[in-house]
DNA sequence: CTATTGATGTTATAATATAACATTGAGATA
DNA sequence: TATCTCAATGTTATATTATAACATCAATAG
């Protein structure tokens, strides 16, 4: 059991946020999810998932590698590749299209097609749930076709990149 | 000058449509487009344009070189990707990025953001424009992110698919 | 005519991703 | 204990997607 931590909003990821909470918020609720459903939460994993977590950058995979290399671990692109499956099959982790990089999902839990914002200039990326967003695609489309899975991503420039222009 | 054409309705693609028209329609509108922007619609890129409204299924920038080489045209790689960003950058082909693969724009001209749906099936592609799609991602967003660029992407069935199942 | 420019052509390589198979280690089971 | 099984990890090779850098060519502006 864990002290509950204050929900914190998406779109302030852009504004200074108290990272350890995050971090350790999400660390807590993927541990408690390969708990209950049996999987398991192997180093290799949890560094990688680590790496996704240090900010909301989204990582490449080869930039995955090398980190793992660093730290002396193998770093052939499978390893990353088949870890960062993993994640993203448990929810943990989305792929940025538009990037061809992978970033720690900031919902985990939240039934959700996500929404992102990436910033331009300082590459870091915003989830924002359906709440939010005001997204819900599914919704709005033709009766002609059945969604099964959307991508939603938005390049742009956050406040604090603004603020420095 | 060319006769007046009837409107047609985006989400109508993954039914019956005139393709006569549709091809024809998308290739006076490129020649306007370039006539009056003193652009060059030259024939290589008047044949990767074909090659995209041939039918609305994206293609890779690989199989459109396959298709060059089987004209007897040049086709080392950037070929293709020189032609694939003029089109994109006038506006009459979009990237689908989880399929890396290119697609001939179905409204050219409406200033859009499009979305689109892929029939994970028969791989074709419907753009919306906003109007149809009631997505609307600009005015959807939090303020301390400015929205430059957007990417829709759902991935579903289509209904000729559906009822082949 | 020659200088510039945009388009095309060519060679090489970078960046991203997967296929296929080998090894290891931690339970389950005989 | 022995060994079976299975998921995870490790390894080798290769496929797929994309770009950098430079050469050529043809139209046209000066």
């Amino acid at each position: 059991m864990q002290k509950k931590i204050p929900t914190k909003e998406t779109f302030e990821f852009f504004k200074k946020h108290d990272h350890d909470v995050c971090f350790g918020d999400a660390m807590m609720e993927i541990e408690k999810h390969c708990h209950k459903k049996n999987l398991q939460f192997t180093p290799l994993r949890r560094r990688v998932f680590e790496y996704l977590l240090r900010d909301h950058k989204p990582l490449g995979a080869y930039e995955i590698l090398d980190l793992l290399r660093e730290d002396g671990l193998a770093s052939t692109p499978p390893i990353a590749y088949r870890v960062l499956d993993f994640l993203m099959k448990e929810g943990f982790v989305h792929k940025i299209q538009g990037l061809n990089a992978f970033v720690a999902c900031s919902h985990p839990g939240s039934s959700h097609s996500p929404a992102f914002m990436i910033c331009r200039k300082c590459e870091k990326v915003a989830e924002l749930d359906e709440k939010i967003s005001g997204i819900n695609l599914g919704k709005s489309i033709p009766s002609d076709f059945s969604v099964e899975e959307t991508v939603v991503e938005m390049r742009g420039i956050c406040t604090s990149c603004m603020a420095l222009s």
